[in-house]
DNA sequence: TCCGATCTATTTTTT
DNA sequence: ATAGATCGGA
C-alpha cells in the first residue's frame, strides 16, 4: 500500500453521492458537469488521491488544468491528501506546460532542439508586425492583432500554413475581408518560428498534435504512461486540445473530464463548447454525474445566477441549487464616474471589513477589462487598502523584463530572432537599423537564422563597413561568453552575470528618473525570482542528480508565467482582476463593476446571440465567484481611450430579479447607514465627485480635496500643482484648442509635457 | 547612427 | 494617458 487508505476513507465521507460516484469511478470514460461552486475541484483532487490509493502509480496519472494558478492549488491539495512525495510525482499543469514538455524531450522528432524558445504574445505579435513590415503591406488593413488571431485561430484548428493557402473558404473569407495576404503572412510567420527554433503558444498544442499524429511510437508511450487523464474546465478546450486528449486516451478510456458549459469563456480564442456534446459520441460507454449542489454561494446569490444564465439558449439544463443560508441582499451602487464608482467600492470595502472585522483577501474586485483597474487602485490607495492586481502579464511583459529574458533566451538559443533583434542594439551599441534590415534581408535569402549572419556576415554577402562588422562581431563574441557561463554557473549567477555585461543595468541605473528607479528594481525582483528557483528547486530535489538549477531550467516555462503565478510574502490583499482570471476562485465579498452597455456586455460582442450569451456566461460567473455577497456596481459616465463618455446601465442589471438587489440608492458616503433611496436618474447636486472624494479620505494626503484650475489661461512662469506629480513649473505653453499642452518641471521628478485637456492642473500662483 | 519631437494605436477577455 | 513607433534634422 502506497500510503495509508484510512485518510482517504475519511475524505470520502465528506463528499455527497454524486460527488462520490464521480471520485470512486475508477475505470472508464467519465463526464462530470459540475455547477457552479459544485465542489468540482475537490472530485478531481479526490479522484486523483482515490487512484493513488487503489495502487495507481502516480507516474500514470496527468491532469490538466488551464491556468498555473489552478495546476498549483491542485497539486498543493493532492500533496495535502497523499502526501509528497506521492503527489509530486503526478503530472498536474496547464496543457501549454504540459506540453511544451512532452515537446522538450520529443520535439527532435519534428525537427526542434529540446532548448527551443516559447514566443509569448507578445513575441508572436513583433514578429508578426515585422514580416507585415517587410512586406510592405498597409499595417492598417493587416493590423499586428488581427493577423495574429487568424493565425491563432487557424493552428488552434489544426490548420497549417500550407493547408491555410490551399483552403478555399479561408482564402475567399480573406479576400471579401480585404486581406487576401494572411496566408504569405502566415508561410512566412511559420518558417521565421521554426528558423528561430521558437514555438508561440498555439504550436505547443499544434506540434504536440503532430507528434502523436505522426509518431505513433511516441503516442504509444505517452499512452502508455498516461493511463489516467483528467481534464478540468473542460468546455474550455478548443480543437487541438480535443483531439490530443482523444489520442492520449484512445487506449485506455481512463478519461475523465469536469466541466460547466454556463461557464465556457473562452470561445472567443477556439473553445468549443460542442467538445461537451462530442464526449459521448466519442465514448458510447461514458458515465455522467452532474453536480449541482453549489456549497459556496447563499440561497440568493444562487438564484440571481440562475435567472441571469436562464437567458441563454445554448445550455445543457441543470439545476444548481443550495442548501445555505439565504444570505444579504445583492449591493448595487451606482456613481457618477468611474472615479466615483471607485471610491464607492473601496468605500464599501473599508465599512464591510470595520463592521465585520474582516481581512482585505475576503474582498475581489472583478471587471470586464483590464484597463478597468486603474480607478479602483486609485480609490483602494487613497484609504489605505492593501491590493493586489491579478491582470494578465502586467510583469512579465514590462520592457526591462523583457528584454533581460531576451538577452537570457539568446544565450539560450542562439536562433531566437525575437531576441536577437531585441537586445542587439539595446543598450546602444550602434548597430542601427540599416545593417539588421541587411542582416534579415540575408537571412531571408539564404534561408537561416539571423545568428548565422550575423556571425558570418561576408558568407552571405552582406554589405557592411569593417567598423559594423566589428561591432556585430563584438555582439555575437559577448553571447557566446554567456553561453559558456550557462555550462559552468547556476541560473541566478549567469542571470546576474548578463545583466551587468549586457550593459542593460547600467542602462536603466544611468537613467537617474522614477521609470528608470523601477526599471533597476524590476530588474532585481526578476534576479530575485531567479535566485529563488535555485534556491528552491535544490531543496526539493534533494539528492536528484539532474536537477541542475541551470538558467535553462528557470527559461523552460517563463514564457507560460503570468503576474499571478508571482508569489507575494504579503498575502492579506484585496483583489484586483478581470472576471476571466477569476474563474475557478471565491471570495467571501465580491464586487463585479462597470455594469455598462458596450462595456459589459463588451461593444464587440453584441452583434450575434452566441457573442452576448459568452458575456451572459461571463456575468454568470462573476456572480458565482461569491459566497456572501455580490456588489454590482456601475457609472453613468467613464473614461475610455482618453475620451468622456456618457454611459447606459448593462442589460445584465435587468435580468436579476429585483427582489435580490438591495433597493438602489446612493451610496451616501456622509450618511452611511441612511435609508435615504436616491432617484435612478440624475444624481442631485450634492453629489459631485470632487466633493465625494473629500468626503470618503481619511488620510489626509494631497490629492484628497484637489480641485484641478481652468488652464485655459495657464502661462510660462505659473506655479502649478498635479495630483501626480505634485508642484511645478510651468516651462513652456504650446499647441491650439484640444492638443494645446504644457511643459512643465516638476521637483524631483523633471519636466514632463501634459495635454491640458486631460491633465488635472491647479493653478497656484 | 543618434536624438528629440511628433504621431499613433491602444482597450476584451489568456495560455 | 501613455508607450511605442516613426519621422526629420544633426
Amino acid at each position: 500500500m502506497p500510503f495509508e487508505l484510512i485518510p482517504v476513507i475519511e475524505f470520502l465521507k465528506q463528499l455527497n453521492q454524486e460527488q462520490y460516484d464521480a471520485v470512486v469511478h475508477k475505470d472508464g470514460s467519465a463526464m462530470v458537469i459540475a455547477g457552479a461552486g459544485s465542489g468540482k475541484t475537490r472530485v478531481l483532487t479526490y479522484r486523483v488521491a482515490y487512484l493513488l490509493a487503489n495502487g495507481v502509480d502516480p507516474f500514470h496519472i496527468l491532469s490538466l488544468t488551464f491556468t498555473n494558478k489552478a495546476a498549483r492549488e491542485m497539486k498543493e491539495r493532492v500533496m495535502n491528501l497523499v502526501g509528497d512525495q506521492q503527489g509530486r510525482n503526478v503530472w498536474m499543469g496547464t496543457f501549454h506546460s504540459v506540453f511544451a514538455r512532452i515537446l522538450r524531450i520529443e520535439g527532435h522528432h519534428l525537427g526542434y532542439p529540446s532548448n527551443y524558445t516559447i514566443y509569448d504574445s507578445d513575441d508572436s505579435k513583433r514578429l508578426i508586425r515585422n514580416i507585415i513590415k517587410e512586406k510592405d503591406l498597409d499595417n492598417k488593413a493587416y493590423s499586428p492583432s488581427y493577423v495574429a488571431h487568424r493565425i491563432s485561430m487557424a493552428k488552434s484548428n489544426l490548420i497549417s500554413a500550407e493547408e491555410y493557402a490551399n483552403n478555399p473558404d479561408l482564402l475567399s473569407a480573406d479576400d471579401s475581408a480585404k486581406k487576401p495576404l494572411i496566408k504569405d503572412i502566415y508561410l512566412t510567420y511559420s518558417n521565421r518560428l521554426k528558423k528561430a527554433d521558437a514555438m508561440d503558444f498555439d504550436d505547443l498544442l499544434f506540434n504536440t498534435y503532430v507528434l502523436f499524429r505522426d509518431f505513433p511510437k511516441v503516442l504509444y508511450k505517452y499512452q502508455q504512461k498516461f493511463r489516467y487523464v483528467l481534464v478540468d474546465e473542460y468546455q474550455d478546450t478548443n480543437h487541438a486540445q480535443y483531439l490530443i486528449l482523444n489520442k492520449l486516451a484512445a487506449l485506455n478510456e481512463n478519461i475523465c473530464v469536469v466541466g460547466d458549459d454556463a461557464q465556457s469563456i473562452y470561445a472567443f480564442r477556439g473553445a468549443h463548447i460542442g467538445n461537451i456534446l462530442n464526449f459521448k459520441h466519442d465514448y458510447p460507454d461514458f458515465k455522467l454525474f452532474k453536480l449541482e449542489q453549489n456549497y459556496r454561494s447563499t440561497k440568493r446569490i444562487v438564484s440571481a445566477a440562475n435567472k441571469v444564465i436562464a437567458n441563454n439558449k445554448d445550455q445543457i439544463h441543470k439545476t444548481v441549487w443550495t442548501d445555505n443560508d439565504e444570505g444579504n441582499l445583492i449591493g448595487y451602487i451606482k456613481a457618477t464616474s468611474d472615479n466615483e464608482e471607485g471610491a464607492m467600492v473601496a468605500n464599501s470595502i473599508f465599512e464591510t471589513k470595520m463592521n465585520q472585522q474582516l481581512p482585505n483577501i475576503a474582498f475581489a474586485v472583478l471587471y470586464r477589462t483590464n484597463a478597468q483597474s486603474r480607478s479602483i487602485e486609485e480609490a483602494l490607495r487613497k484609504l489605505n487598502i492593501p491590493y493586489r492586481i491579478f491582470s494578465g502579464l502586467s510583469f512579465y511583459s514590462r520592457k526591462e523584463i523583457k528584454d533581460l529574458l531576451a538577452y537570457i533566451r539568446l544565450t539560450i538559443n542562439h536562433n531566437d530572432e525575437d531576441a536577437l533583434l531585441r537586445t542587439i542594439n539595446m543598450p546602444a551599441r550602434g548597430i542601427g537599423k540599416t545593417t539588421m534590415e541587411k542582416v534579415v534581408i540575408a537571412a531571408d535569402a539564404y534561408n537561416v537564422s539571423l545568428w548565422e549572419v550575423l556571425n558570418t556576415p561576408i558568407r552571405f554577402h552582406v554589405k557592411i563597413n569593417s567598423g559594423t562588422a566589428a561591432k556585430l562581431e563584438a555582439f555575437a563574441t559577448m553571447i557566446k561568453s554567456f553561453a559558456v557561463e550557462l555550462k559552468k554557473k547556476d541560473a541566478f549567477e549567469v542571470a546576474q552575470h548578463i545583466a551587468t555585461s549586457s550593459g542593460l543595468l547600467r542602462l536603466y541605473r544611468e537613467e537617474d528618473t522614477p521609470e528608470g528607479i523601477s526599471r533597476v528594481e524590476n530588474i532585481e525582483e526578476l534576479l530575485n525570482a531567479i535566485k529563488e528557483f535555485v534556491v528552491k528547486g535544490a531543496e526539493q530535489n534533494e539528492g536528484d542528480m539532474e536537477y541542475q538549477g541551470s538558467l535553462d531550467e528557470f527559461m523552460q516555462d517563463v514564457a507560460l508565467l503570468t503576474d499571478a503565478d508571482k508569489d507575494d510574502e504579503d498575502k492579506d490583499k484585496v483583489s484586483l482582476m478581470s472576471i476571466h482570471a477569476a474563474k475557478g476562485l471565491e471570495f467571501p465579498h465580491v464586487f463585479i463593476v462597470g455594469l455598462e452597455e458596450n462595456l459589459f456586455p463588451s461593444i464587440q460582442s453584441i452583434s450575434t446571440r452566441t457573442e452576448l450569451e459568452e458575456e451572459r456566461r461571463l456575468f454568470y460567473v462573476a456572480l458565482t465567484r461569491a459566497q456572501e455577497k455580490v456588489t454590482l456596481s456601475h457609472a453613468e459616465s467613464r473614461y475610455r481611450w482618453g475620451q468622456f463618455t456618457i454611459t447606459e446601465p448593462s442589460r445584465f442589471l435587468e435580468e436579476i430579479d429585483e427582489k435580490l438587489i438591495d433597493k438602489p440608492k446612493r451610496a451616501n458616503i456622509r450618511l452611511p447607514q441612511s435609508r435615504q433611496t436616491m432617484p435612478q436618474k440624475r444624481p442631485d447636486k450634492n453629489f459631485k465627485p470632487i466633493e465625494y472624494a473629500g468626503a470618503v479620505n481619511s488620510a489626509g494626503k494631497k490629492e484628497e480635496n484637489f480641485v484641478p484650475s481652468d488652464t485655459a489661461a495657464l502661462q510660462t512662469g505659473m506655479r502649478v500643482e498635479h495630483p501626480k506629480f505634485g508642484k511645478g513649473k510651468v516651462i513652456a505653453v504650446e499647441g491650439q484648442g484640444p492638443n494645446k499642452k504644457a511643459t512643465v518641471f516638476f521637483t524631483g521628478i523633471g519636466n514632463k509635457s501634459l495635454l491640458l485637456r486631460f491633465a488635472r492642473l491647479r493653478i497656484l500662483s
